[in-house]
DNA sequence: TTGAAAGCGCTAACAC
DNA sequence: GTGTTAGCGCTTTCAA
């Protein structure tokens, strides 16, 4: 059992004052040659582990976390993250932080941007931000690196140059289990990949699930399978669907790239067909189509675990000075009618 | 934006020193009727939320916890749990714990009875016990309880009066988890539930899971599917598995109630059969099975995160006075070949 | 029964 | 450059 050591505890060793080791430690300079050496030598020595409720407590400060994430109104998809956001903060109410939450409309660049400078008028120590439009979160964010706001982003991945902190999901990889699920289900025929949206807001996140859902069965021996995709706005689902119906007898299999499966599952639990369906996300539309079985699986993308660690992660920073990690990447939660309620 | 107040705000708000609100607040007595009231009446104003922080900072007690359950080495179930375990001391290795681990031969109970009292030396605070045997277990809980010692129970779920803290899954749940994939796989046919164990000592466990499993079926719409249940051991189960294909030419589906589905696996995978297999647990054979696709899925118990959570719960409660959750139910993660490793 | 005060480990302001 | 010290909020000991 190794004894915990403390900054009295080095300054004795190295004999020298409690300041000048927080010195060394913290990197303030100001800082002796002689000294210096002498307190790194104790320091290789033992293993020292900083106290980070000692060091808390010390730190009197409210700190101010921003959540930035559209509005569930438009999106139901990002309703939990609200549940995921109050758990993290019940869960560090004891510490001094205040977490507020801004939603833009997600079908308007603007309102993103202007939600954003809203945000910043709060001056926020930290935010959790959807960045939900590509190249304006780039600059967001490089905004906040210029401002010393630590940021850490979720659900959608930015890939750039900078490392910028991400919780979510691998996504070609659940195009992947999608496809795997699919195989299992089929001995052959057609699968329709279908991008069902309005607006292709998505079109980061369905192409790089629609890429690993291609990939398995490329790289599978199955080649009984066909694959093709197609991209249906919701508006015109009901004859778009009809057609694919009319022009593809042998139509076995639907895998549905956002969180809008109940849309085909409500027109096809309507015609007799046993066409297999997979789609994303928990909603309760979805669940209902799951429950009676129209829909076979659902991937969780797991929105509320999404904003939960993003905003664990960040409090973990401030307050007990924990590094916050690159890249988190969430299981991908394959959802039957039997164990959706417990997740 | 409300204010957080402290003793010290307390104790200037009722005029008295703020020893005195300690007392009233910890109900150690010698306190009398007038300044008692005195503080009840400024704690009924104010939200008081105590600084866990301070207090565990002024703690500069150690507590020991303790570890009790079965060696990896007999079963390598429990292999993931020595992880679970790890990650949450990392975790929490600035508070004082010192963690314990205990491990007993899951086929004696003998062992597990002494293995406890070899516990029970090092004075534990608190422990985290997998409650292997069943009778025994509420033995030791009970004993537990009256030496003040805190207790979690994991994996193995106790159900009686007495209010037992348990972290682990609805087994019965899990079953029809199974049940569902297992009909969504096949049209038709004999399924066989197989209970394969060389002791019986998982009984509960494999129990739970057919009724899960049974359940589904019997309240499903789908009556093509018939299911019969066998005890095998794995000493024998070539012999049988080839009696049980022989008797059973619609043989179609097999559900392996513990995590020995690999041998089941194994001896399919030399056969040229289409029976489709589903087993519990991320072991590193029955991964093999399920990459090369003679298993179909895997249920995962979860055995890391049932031992983190329940490890967490102990050090929260005794550290930041935390109120423990009676139950907690973990996900029933559904496996297939792209998922496993994200897990 | 009550209050005063020390101290947990760390930080930062201040004096030298 | 370096050491000293006050104080974060809470607990506990000791004196009154």
């Amino acid at each position: 059992m190794k004894k915990t050591y403390t900054i009295k505890d080095i300054a004795k060793l190295a004999e020298v004052s409690e300041g000048t080791v927080d010195r060394v430690l913290h990197k303030r300079g100001k800082v002796s040659q002689h000294f210096l050496s002498k307190v790194m030598a104790v320091l290789d020595e033992i293993e020292y582990e900083p106290n980070h409720i000692a060091r808390s407590l010390k730190n009197t400060k409210t700190y101010q976390i921003c959540v930035l994430m559209p509005n569930p109104q438009f999106d139901p998809y990002w309703m939990p993250c609200k549940d995921g956001i109050d758990e993290a903060i019940k869960k560090h109410k004891s510490f001094n932080i205040h977490v507020k939450v801004f939603l833009f409309d997600p079908t308007s660049i603007q309102d993103f941007i202007e939600t954003n400078e809203k945000l910043l008028d709060s001056n926020p120590d930290a935010v959790l931000i959807a960045p939900f439009f590509y190249k304006e979160s780039i600059n967001i964010i490089s905004n906040y690196h210029s401002k010393n706001i630590i940021s850490c982003t979720f659900n959608n991945q930015l890939k750039t140059n900078e490392i910028i902190n991400f919780v979510g999901q691998d996504l070609a990889q659940s195009g992947r289990v999608a496809a795997r699920l699919m195989d299992i289900l089929l001995k052959d025929g057609f699968v329709a990949i279908i991008h069902l949206d309005e607006d292709y807001d998505n079109a980061k996140h369905m192409q790089e699930k629609e890429a690993g859902f291609l990939d398995y069965f490329e790289s599978s021996s199955n080649k009984k399978i066909k694959v093709k995709s197609f991209k249906f706005k919701s508006s015109n689902i009901e004859n778009e669907l009809n057609n694919l119906l009319n022009e593809n007898i042998d139509l076995s299999g639907i895998f549905i790239t956002t969180s809008k499966a109940y849309q085909v599952a409500k027109i096809l639990s309507q015609k007799e067909t046993n066409i297999r369906i997979i789609g994303y996300d928990l909603l309760e539309k979805n669940i209902e189509y799951l429950q009676n079985k129209t829909i076979d699986f659902l991937i969780n993308q797991n929105p509320k675990q999404q904003a939960y660690s993003g905003l664990t992660f960040l409090i973990d920073y401030l307050i007990f000075g924990k590094d916050m990690p690159n890249l988190t990447l969430l299981p991908i939660d394959i959802i039957n009618s039997e164990n959706y309620h417990l997740q």
